[in-house]
DNA sequence: ACAAAAAATGAACGGTGTTCAATTTTTTTC
DNA sequence: GAAAAAAATTGAACACCGTTCATTTTTTGT
């Protein structure tokens, strides 16, 4: 079979593993016989199944950063609050997904695809520092480009807790309240400090 | 040999793989050797490993409440201020102590020892909500509560992410900086939207 | 000193990621 | 179209993991 097709049908399968059973049931082996392909197959199409989850892992900030894109509103304030409550959705709704891409950790995978991945997630965190730009027009760019850093550095944490029960066993809040309480904090304190 | 001991040591040589090699090396069979008792002496101490682990993070969240009991400031918002550096430090000092707090998932675990752990972190939250009372005093109960715990989630998040390389990679921002810089954001918001 | 109870042991089980000699399929060459 | 060469696929095998439990060793009570 074509070389691309094995791929796509494995990425494909294993998506359906993680969104239906979790990641901890995404194995070489488990994939192996729901797509049909042998294990040796899997290995010769990725190397490993660390570049396997990399691959997942990029599809699922792609498709965030698609429903950031259908975010079109004229007020920076409003289309901020659209970007937290969009993110916060979009982790809830995919939790599996999102588990995945907060428990890996980018050390030992290929260079080369780290990159394009990491390249995903500096394309999103400039979507937020146009808004921030629109919305303090007079924050010195070396100060808006840490504060939009440490934003998006505080939702991608707190996003972490909300693939995981931990935060229903320990705080009552709600879980999609605490992006928006979080952003809207922020926002008017960097409104205060941009003043200083 | 006394029960006592027996866990008391091999707890100790746990904690010296942890430090030493990280989580990753902390499997039954090489902390049975590390140890010098057997692999079924480790699961007739703690039943399993997950409740071993467990056991490792109370102590580091232990080590953490201690040292928030040091500060001893008057005023609140240096007392805050205080808090934040000293996490931020103690996570970045026992980055794989801390990572195995953040990546360990209550679900499973002996329910027991849950409440004993889970009664820690709301001790250390509830250090932290009696420094807003003094520093936001007209702020409505509710309200502050719902405030504290999420400053609480966004350093838990932010510190999980200090723990990995993932953050080096792609920010240029301090790490000792961002937690700083977060709660100053964070109280200056608090204190505006006090007032409405 | 001996029997009974308790504790410690490590081989064995089913799982994991990964490798690689052997096989099958595809492509090239004539 | 058949034979040879190249490429792709396979799955048994390796070293690891957490966990169990029949067996052995140690401790306790009399």
């Amino acid at each position: 079979m074509a070389r691309d097709y094995i791929q796509e049908n494995l990425v494909h399968t294993g998506r359906t593993i993680i969104r239906e059973k979790g990641v901890e049931f995404l194995t070489a082996r488990k994939l192996s016989e729901a797509s049909g392909y042998s294990v040796g197959t899997i290995y010769n199409q990725f190397g490993n199944m660390d570049n396997f989850i990399l691959i997942q892992n990029y599809l699922t900030l792609d498709s965030l950063y698609h429903r950031f894109l259908k975010i079109k509103t004229d007020s920076a304030y409003e289309r901020l609050n659209m970007y937290a409550a969009a993110f916060a959705e979009f982790v809830l709704e995919n939790r599996n997904f999102w588990f995945m891409v907060f428990n890996f950790h980018l050390n030992q995978s290929e260079r080369t695809f780290s990159i394009t991945y990491l390249r995903r997630i500096s394309t999103m965190v400039m979507l937020i520092e146009k808004s921030f730009k629109e919305l303090y027009p007079t924050l010195k760019p070396e100060k808006r480009h840490v504060s939009v850093q440490i934003l998006w550095i505080c939702l991608f944490g707190v996003s972490s807790l909300l693939t995981t029960s931990s935060l229903e066993t320990y705080s009552k809040v709600e879980q999609t309240k605490i992006c928006k309480f979080l952003l809207n904090t922020y926002l008017t304190g960097i409104k205060v400090l941009e003043k200083i």
